[in-house]
DNA sequence: GACGATCATAGGTACCAACCAATATGGGAA
DNA sequence: TTCCCATATTGGTTGGTACCTATGATCGTC
C-alpha cells in the first residue's frame, strides 16, 4: 500500500497549520520549511504551488509567502453534484424521471464523437437540494462504453457508478454556461413560476486521454444556484 | 531588459511545432525534447505543466504526453471585455452611461474591504459588440486610490487605465455567475424584449496581494453570451 | 528629518541525479 | 493462436545545489 506523495502530505499539514492564522500572515520560508520538515525545497515548492493555485496562499518574490483572505468563493474544481451540494451545506437526491436508450442524433454525437446512428443511454433526473428541487439533468452516454447502465440504481452518485462499475474516470470536463428562459414543463418540475429564467450549464466530461465520456445538460433553478470560481491573469499565447 | 525564462520559451515553442500535428499525437519524451533543446528535464516538465494547464496537450504516465484534442473551449482566463470580445472576433465598443464619485455604501464597501462612508468612483456602461448591446457593466473603485479617474477617457479598456495611470495590477478575480430576470429598464437598454432572462456575472478584482481593487457588476444578454470554460479532477481537500 | 544607496533575505529559475510507478510491448508458455 | 508476464520506456517524485531578481529594512548622508 502506497501512501501520497510527499508534496501532497506536506500539503495538508500546511493548511491544516494555516487553518487559524488570520489573512496577510507569512508563512516560514521556503528554505525554513524544508529544514523543519527534512524535504527538499522542490517539494516545498510543489506543496506551495498548489496551494497557490488553490487560492490558499499568496506568494511575493522577495518578500514571502503569505496566507490568502479568506475567500467567499472556492476555486472552480470538477465536482459531481452531490459533492456540489455538500460543499453548499445542503442534501443532495434524486429523482429518476427517464432512462433508456436511444439513437444519438447529430448534436450529441457531435459532442460525443460518435456515430449519429450509435446508440446512447440517456438518463433525465430531477435533483433536489434539502428536498426541494434544484435543477433539471439530462446525461447522455455511448451506450457501447456503459452496458446495463440503464438498469442499475440511478439514485446516487452517476459519477460513482461509472467509475466503479464501468471504470471510467472523468478526468475534465468542457463546460458552457447559459442563461435561459424556462419552458412551461421545465418550470412545473422545478416548481418556480412561469417565465423564471435558469442557468443551463451544458457539460462534456472527458477521460484521461481527453475523449468524450459524457455528455450533460444541467438546468439549474435560477434563484438557488449560481456558480463561484477565481480566475487568474496568465500569460497570454 | 531581460529575457523571458527558459521555460517560457520552451513552451511558445513546443506550442508552435504542435501547431499542425493532429490530436493524440505523441509529443518526443521529456528527455528527448531535454536533449534536444540543450535544457533540463525540470525545465521542460515546468513549460510541459503550463502547456498541460492550458489544455494544449495531455500526458499519461509511463505513455507519453499527447497534443490534446481541439477543444471549443478555452480555459477560463481573467480577461477584460476588449479581449474577451476579441477572441470572440466581435469589436468591442463602449457607451459610458454615468460616471461619479459616490459613498461606497454598505453592500461595495463590504466586497471592496473598505469603509461604508469612503468614496467609490462608479462608472456605468453599456458594452457593445460589432454595434449591437451586449452587456451593461457598473465598475466601483475605491476614490483614493484611482484620483482623478472619473474624468479620464472611459470609453476603452479599463483595466489598462487603471494599469497605466494608476499602477493597479489586478493579478486574479472572484467571481459569482447567476441567471437573473432583467428589469424593463435593462431590457431597453440591452435592447432586448421585457422579461428575457440575463447572465448577472458579479466580478471582485484582486491585485497581486489579494487585496480588493474593484467591485463590477456585468449583467449579459443572454442571447448572445456565454461562458465556456473546462475543469479539472483535483485532489480534494 | 528626509532621502537614497546598501545589503541581507525572500521567492524564481535552472541544473543535475536518482529512483518510483504506470504503461506498452514483445517473447515465451499454454 | 492466444494469453500472460518480464522488461524497457515513459512520465512522476524527491533530493540537492547554484545563482538571479525583487523586496524591504538598515544605515549613512544631505
Amino acid at each position: 500500500m502506497a501512501g501520497q506523495p510527499k508534496y501532497e502530505e506536506l500539503r495538508m499539514t500546511l493548511l491544516a497549520e494555516m487553518a487559524g492564522s488570520p489573512p496577510h500572515t507569512p508563512l516560514p520560508t521556503e528554505r525554513e520549511i524544508s529544514a523543519r520538515h527534512g524535504v527538499s525545497r522542490n517539494t516545498v515548492r510543489q506543496a506551495l504551488d498548489a496551494l497557490e493555485a488553490a487560492g490558499a496562499v499568496y506568494r511575493v518574490q522577495g518578500a514571502g509567502t503569505f496566507v490568502a483572505p479568506a475567500v467567499v468563493s472556492k476555486s472552480l474544481a470538477l465536482t459531481s453534484f452531490s459533492e456540489d451540494m455538500r460543499d453548499r451545506d445542503l442534501e443532495p437526491a434524486s429523482r429518476l424521471l427517464a432512462a433508456g436508450t436511444v439513437r444519438a442524433g447529430r448534436q450529441v454525437a457531435g459532442l460525443l464523437e460518435i456515430d449519429p446512428e450509435a446508440e446512447v443511454v440517456r438518463v433525465s433526473r430531477l435533483r433536489l437540494a434539502d428536498g426541494a428541487p434544484m435543477c433539471l439533468e439530462t446525461v447522455h452516454l455511448p451506450a457501447q462504453r456503459v452496458p446495463g447502465l440503464a438498469e442499475e440504481d440511478l439514485s446516487g452518485s452517476l459519477y460513482e457508478l461509472l467509475s466503479v462499475r464501468h471504470g471510467l474516470e472523468i478526468g475534465s470536463a468542457e463546460q458552457i454556461v447559459r442563461a435561459v428562459d424556462l419552458a412551461e414543463t421545465e418550470s412545473a418540475l422545478l416548481g418556480v413560476p412561469v417565465g423564471s429564467s435558469g442557468l443551463r450549464v451544458q457539460r462534456v466530461g472527458l477521460d484521461r486521454r481527453e475523449s468524450p465520456v459524457e455528455a450533460t445538460t444541467t438546468l439549474y433553478r435560477a434563484d438557488r444556484y449560481d456558480i463561484r470560481f477565481t480566475v487568474r491573469r496568465t500569460a497570454r499565447s
